[in-house]
DNA sequence: CCGGAATGTTCATGCTGGCAACATCGGGCA
DNA sequence: TGCCCGATGTTGCCAGCATGAACATTCCGG
C-alpha cells in the first residue's frame, strides 16, 4: 500500500493498488458517487491521467471498489455468523444462523454506509446506450447472496415441519435485509433514534424468519 | 405544460413548470443522476442560468422530481389495489389489499426504473458537511408507506389469530419490497427472465405476508 | 548497452454546477 | 397615460470532472 522509499521516483510501483485503496477510502468517506478518479489520483500523488494507464476510466475503478466492497460485506456477514453462539437444536441453530448473517448484513450497512451503498452501485456498462449484449460475463456470485441462500437451505433441511426451499426464498430474504439497509441508510428511516432502529431490525429479521419458514 | 403560443417570447411564462416536466423527462429516461439542470433548460430552450430563478440549483430540482415520483408511485399502487376483486372474508381482502400494494409497488419500479430511483435517491442537504441540523422540516410522510402500514394494520384487525400490530411491521413490509425493487431494477436480479422474476415477487410477497401475519 | 514497452506527464476538449453583471418585459402606481 | 421597479432571462466566467492525444521517462530483456 505505501511504497518503500520515500524519495519520490518517476514510477509509482503500484499505482493500480494505491489508486484502489484510495478510491475505497473515498468509497466510505461518501458513497460511490464520491469515487471520483481525479481525487483518487491526487492523494496517491499523481496526475489523473495516470489511472487510466491502469482502469479504463471512472467506471472501472469503481466496479473495482465495488467487489471489494462486496467482499468485505460478506465478510463481516461470516464475523457475525460466527459469534453466534450454538444451539444444542439444530432447528434453532439454524435459525440463530440465518438471523445473524441478517443482523451482519444490516449492521455492515449501518456502520459503513459509504462501503455498502459502494457495493451496491449501479454501473452503467459504456456511454453506447446501443444494444450489443457482447460481453455477457455471468457476473461473480456475490457471496452476501450465497451466504443467505445456504442460510436459508440449511433452515428447510432442518426444519419441523420440514418446509421445501422455494429458489426464491433466499431472494426474499435479501430484499428484506437490503430493503431495510437503504432505508435507514438515505432513506426515511435514517434518522431513527438507534433504540428504534434496532426494533425495526429484529421485527423485520423476525418477519424474515417466520415468514421464510411458512414458505 | 406547452406554452400556448408559438411565438417565442423573452418571458417563458411558465418555466418552473416546463423546467420540472423536463426533470422529470430526464429521470424517467435514467434516473436521477441523469437529472440535469442544464439539459433541463437546454430541452425548454432557455439558458442554465434561468432555472436558478425558480430553483435553488440542482438539488432543489431533483427534490421536486423526486416527490413527484413518491406521488406517483403511490398513485401507481392504489391503482393496483384498487383492482384487486374484493373477497367475503376480511381477512383474506385484508391479505390480498396488502399482496396488490405489493404489487403494485414492484410493478412501478420495474416499469418506471428511472422514476422509481429518482423517487428514493439521497440528496445531499448541501455542499456544507458541518453540522447545523437546523431545517428540521419532518419531511412530509411519504404515500406508499402509509398505504402499506394501512394495510398492515387492516390485516391485523381482521386477521386470525389478530396479532399484535408492531409498530415496526409497515418498515419491514416497506423494506422487503423496496429491497426486491433495487434488486431486480440494477441488483444482481436484474436480466432475470419475467417468469423467474415472477416467481421472486411472489415468493417475497408470501414471505410478507405470512411473515406479517406471525409477528 | 540499447531500444521497445510500461508507466506518467502535459495539454486540450467538452461536460457539469454555480455566481455576477447585464438585458428585457410587464404590471402596478402616480 | 406613462414610467419605473421587480421578476425573469441572458451572457460571461470560473472551477471541477472525465477522457483522449502527444510527449517524457524509466525499466528490462535481448
Amino acid at each position: 500500500m505505501a511504497a518503500i522509499s520515500g524519495g519520490k521516483t518517476y514510477h509509482h510501483g503500484d499505482l493500480r493498488n494505491a489508486l484502489i485503496c484510495a478510491a475505497v477510502d473515498l468509497a466510505t468517506e461518501g458513497g460511490p458517487e464520491r469515487v471520483v478518479l481525479r481525487e483518487a489520483a491526487r492523494r496517491v500523488g499523481v496526475s489523473p491521467t495516470a489511472a487510466y494507464r491502469h482502469f479504463d476510466g471512472r467506471g472501472e475503478l469503481l466496479r473495482t471498489v465495488r467487489t471489494h466492497a462486496r467482499c468485505v460485506l460478506a465478510d463481516a456477514m461470516e464475523r457475525a455468523a460466527g459469534r453466534e453462539p450454538g444451539a444444542d437444536d439444530p432447528a434453532l441453530a439454524a435459525e440463530r444462523r440465518l438471523a445473524a448473517l441478517c443482523r451482519g448484513y444490516v449492521g455492515f450497512a449501518v456502520d459503513q454506509p459509504g462501503l455498502y451503498r459502494a457495493a451496491f452501485c449501479v454501473l452503467r456498462p459504456d456511454g453506447t446506450a446501443g444494444a450489443m449484449p457482447e460481453r455477457q460475463v455471468p457476473e461473480p456470485e456475490i457471496r452476501a447472496f450465497t451466504l443467505l441462500r445456504d442460510a436459508i437451505e440449511g433452515l428447510a433441511r432442518v426444519g419441523t415441519p420440514r418446509p421445501a426451499v422455494r429458489p426464491a426464498a433466499g431472494a426474499a430474504a435479501w430484499s428484506a435485509v437490503h430493503g431495510l439497509s437503504l432505508l435507514l441508510l438515505d432513506g426515511p428511516l435514517r434518522r431513527l433514534p438507534a433504540q428504534r432502529r434496532n426494533a425495526v431490525v429484529e421485527t423485520t429479521l423476525a418477519m424474515v424468519v417466520s415468514g421464510t419458514r411458512a414458505l
